[in-house]
DNA sequence: GAATTTTTGATGTACGTAAATCAGAAATTT
DNA sequence: AAATTTCTGATTTACGTACATCAAAAATTC
């Protein structure tokens, strides 16, 4: 039987008063009471029941994940996730809210993280975006007590209590050396598709990218980054050009989100290249079954808000976290170890 | 706010008692009365505080561990993991405990799932093995209303609850997909080494590996199994008579837990090969990263435990699943994307 | 040493549910 | 219609913690 509160006053010889207020940092206890109390829950091992605490405090967590606007297809998957997530986490005490700004708007990302504070949330996720004006959003919320994590997208250096999302670099560097061992010594250029190389993922993934291909053994050419801004005609139009003018393309990587207009090029051409895309939805999955694309990395959305719930909960509650359960896996998926259909792929 | 059974009492006019009844599935309550309290549940929305209810009812959760003996580093580490696990979930009311039995020994194990079923725990997740007494031994767990998951080697067909760990038919394509791409053109028949072909993970295994390898576009000899018993010193030997004898040997597969004994061989040799493994420990992640090894295959110990708890638990509460949730998916790891080392990892 | 302040104890209520008891009402049987 | 059985209501205690109040004790100040 773990011990209460009743046991530590045992213990320690004082009143169940006293111990609530050293357990709870309230005022009127001397030093040497203190640590009278101090000793008793070292000696005795108490932990503190939250579901207990939480109960009687009839306490509610309510979170709010901030996503971009648009049609790009994780984030909707991650809005799915957690709206099918808030569903089932009422029993825990948890009150989820999404709130979407616009894309790579840090003026609205900053207002809408203020607004979360002044309703007096308990936790922010929030998909970061690289600007002055969210480090300070991120500075307020610290100050007001509220714990913020960022989302996908990191922002080291600000005052962010965590961050829920793959390494960038590695995942550009897994790309590079499957793309690299694919193609073994058969020559031919690759080609590059980004979103946009102002966002800091994608900076990441081509750094990484560029590094393991430059470590294979026979050296490659890699065609100057196509920016498809994540639109799918544009992507489309670029990579249809590439194909036209570069004949002996041997593969593409795509680090972005705009695959379906990629794909559709791809179709129009009948394809042995090797292609390796990021995100596993429906469409990238059945080019993967149909072997138009060779592998697909992911990051798998109902992990990470999962994860971010449990982060922005225990550091509401000031508990520590778990690194080890709370590190996001980069997935690398071939058409040979792809799991059954989930309902976020579109 | 959420409703409570108050609520429910007041809206369909009834009793707290009687609420409790219906909730609880205790008798003496006619069908009239329980169709309108369950007519008030569902207009409501109730949804039970299962926090405030095991309090109530001061439940705790023992749960049992049936792990092999021995010293395959995978089992060791499942081990460790649970008990990791078992010091931070005393705050979630549930308590562990790991039983192990000499491996591939189905009556020891079934003795240990009575022996936990005779305790009254309210939970067992065990390693199955491929037996009869495992199945008889799992319907009695039944019949006590005791659930029961099997880890990482399944038992389809008997009445265990849930399978937690991977598709090894599954990994096995895997493993022959990368081999026959990382080889290419390349000429040369590949080896397999097994721990025993009686463990029904490694036929699976060795199935999904020989179908994916003879869909590749070159066909390439598979020699003979190699069984090593998952013994260092078998499989040392093992893989340096092949190496000597097939000198244009171009890939191994490892299916099984040996892998001691196939570096060492490896080290002596001075290595152009393409090796593939399973499990993820401290030693196939130096091969990894010293380019020993080219791809490991691997399933999360500490996912594995976290899920079999979870499992347990709602079912052991007659709740559902979140099967996406819990399913355990296969990592590929390449130099690239290593995940920081952890601590089961020897 | 008296007056004051600070610290401590005792006690009660609340959170939402479980579980038990006993009395009373309704239904069923005789 | 009476006796019996079956349901239902009312009430209480408990789980472990939070939080408030008031009185008593101890320490401090004057």
């Amino acid at each position: 039987m773990r011990p209460t509160v009743h046991d530590i006053a045992a213990e320690a010889g004082v009143s169940l008063a006293t111990v609530d207020r050293v357990l709870n940092d309230r005022p009127g206890v001397r030093g040497v009471t203190k640590a009278k109390v101090e000793a008793a829950i070292a000696s005795l091992g108490y932990v503190r029941d939250v579901a207990a605490a939480n109960l009687a405090k009839s306490r509610v967590y309510p979170l709010v994940f901030i996503l971009p606007e648009g049609d790009n297809p994780f984030m909707r998957g991650l809005e799915a996730e957690v709206r099918r997530t808030g569903l089932h986490s009422a029993i825990e005490r948890t009150r989820l809210s999404v709130v979407t700004v616009p894309a790579f708007d840090a003026a609205a990302l900053a207002a809408a993280m203020d607004a979360a504070i002044a309703e007096g949330v308990s936790g922010i996720a929030a998909v970061a975006v690289d600007a002055p004006e969210v480090f300070a959003a991120i500075d307020r919320a610290r100050e007001a007590g509220v714990p913020v994590v960022t989302l996908v997208s990191d922002l080291s250096g600000s005052g962010r209590d965590h961050f829920i999302g793959v390494d960038n670099i590695a995942a550009g560097r897994t790309a590079g050396s499957l793309m690299g061992r694919f193609l073994g010594n058969r020559p031919g250029p690759v080609a590059v598709l980004a979103g946009s190389m102002r966002v800091r993922d994608h900076g990441e993934r081509l750094e990484g990218f560029l590094a393991a291909m430059s470590a294979m053994p026979n050296t490659r050419a890699i065609l100057p980054v196509l920016e498809g801004q994540d639109d799918p005609d544009l992507s489309f139009k670029l990579i249809a050009n590439c194909l036209a003018a570069v004949p002996d393309l041997a593969g593409i990587y795509n680090l972005g989100a705009g695959n379906r207009g990629l794909l559709k090029a791809l179709a129009a051409h009948g394809t042995d290249l090797c292609v390796i895309v990021h995100e596993l939805t429906g469409e990238t999955r059945g080019a993967l079954e149909s072997g138009v694309i060779d592998a697909v990395l992911n990051q798998d959305a109902g992990h990470e808000v999962r994860s971010a719930i449990r982060v922005l909960r225990a550091k509401a509650d000031g508990l520590s976290v778990n690194a080890a359960q709370e590190r996001i896996r980069l997935d690398i998926f071939i058409k040979d170890n792809l799991p059954p259909a989930g309902p976020d792929e579109e």
